[in-house]
DNA sequence: AAAGGCACCAACCGCTGAAAC
DNA sequence: CGTTTCAGCGGTTGGTGCCTT
């Protein structure tokens, strides 16, 4: 498609009547319609796009150029990718947003196929939720080292540990030693169409941020040689830190039974916690957080990486904080 | 089954910078 | 060189469907 800039009249076939009744008729708004929807695309599969406010009127479509453009970029363009968010994607996006901002259009550019707009839907629903739902404000410094070195490394290890059970062939060992040995960037081939450079970054950004976070500390790695097959089944983010359970008397593996419903802390002692400020501080040590060993299934969005207990114990740390 | 709440997402609005006149 | 017009960006809103009570 070709973008015409420029404020050149309409140069297709609609004549000075056609545009002069389309200037009095009334502008629609609202959802488009299917028969908008194919004016549109016949028009802009004709004549290419730009020039959206004389396209608009040369399509016969009584919407604002403006209107036209997005029902374009947005939604009817062929390459517009639909569909949930992937782990990559998520990642990238977080990667990315923590380092532009809201800079959605220029986040969007390293997502292939996904708009400004669903990036930015996207951060505002899920992400921001949880901000919401820590009581923080999600462009703090706590927030922001929650993502860096919690979620990121999350979705690092579940995008692997997917990667390990989907790819033929077997990936488990190899990505290990990428991960270890290439700067401790991820070695994940599905990645390849989604901006391949731009996401090993995201991942060793994720990763090796802190010196001291390497997979084989990570939870991921000490449970297993077989790097991303096996995942903690305690609440994500308790993985990294250092719960000793009170009064157990049964094992030593901490474990989300330990928590008891609706968010109450159950059997833990909170002075057996590491303290907020060694995990929120500048140069967080995290050879202190000890990772465990259990295993879990992995999620499929940012959600999972949150879970009741994890947002409880959050919130007692940005409150300690604070 | 109905009502209310919530989450998601398409679409709109206001603003800004760039290009054309 | 000032004005006008346009494209693009980020913030916000409203509609819709799903879930819970």
């Amino acid at each position: 498609m070709d973008v015409i800039k420029g404020r050149n009249s309409c140069t297709s076939s609609c004549t000075s009547e056609e545009l002069a009744d389309n200037a009095m008729e009334d502008l629609r708004r609202g959802p488009w319609t299917v028969e908008e929807d194919f004016k549109l695309i016949n028009y802009i599969a004709n004549n290419g796009e730009g020039r959206w406010n004389s396209l608009a009127r040369c399509a016969g479509l009584k919407r604002t150029g403006k209107s036209c453009r997005l029902r374009w970029l947005n939604y009817l363009r062929p390459d517009v990718r639909r569909g949930n968010i992937t782990l990559e994607e998520q990642l990238m996006i977080l990667e990315l947003h923590s380092r532009w901002g809201n800079r959605w259009s220029k986040i969007a550019q390293h997502l292939p196929g996904r708009t400004d707009n669903e990036i930015k839907n996207y951060w505002r629903t899920r992400v921001q939720k949880h901000a919401k739902q820590l009581k923080c404000d999600v462009n703090s410094k706590q927030f922001k080292d929650t993502m860096r070195y919690l979620w990121m490394p999350r979705l690092v290890e579940r995008i692997q540990a997917a990667n390990a059970t989907t790819v033929p062939g077997g990936f488990t060992t190899t990505s290990t030693a990428a991960a270890t040995n290439n700067n401790n960037m991820v070695n994940i081939p599905s990645m390849a169409n989604i901006g391949y450079n731009e996401l090993n970054a995201a991942a060793a950004a994720a990763q090796v941020t802190n010196s001291n976070y390497t997979p084989e500390n990570s939870s991921t790695a000490a449970s297993s040689d077989s790097f991303g097959t096996h995942l903690s089944p305690v609440s994500d983010l308790t993985d990294y830190y250092n719960i000793i359970p009170v009064n157990d008397n049964s094992n030593n593996n901490p474990n989300p039974d330990y928590f008891q419903p609706s968010g109450q802390l159950g059997n833990y002692s909170e002075t057996s916690l590491i303290s907020p400020t060694t995990y929120f501080n500048p140069g967080m040590d995290f050879q202190s957080l000890e990772p465990n060993t259990q295993l879990l299934d992995g999620g499929e969005t940012l959600d999972n990486l949150l879970n009741v207990e994890d947002i409880w114990f959050l919130q007692q740390q940005f409150n300690n904080n604070m």
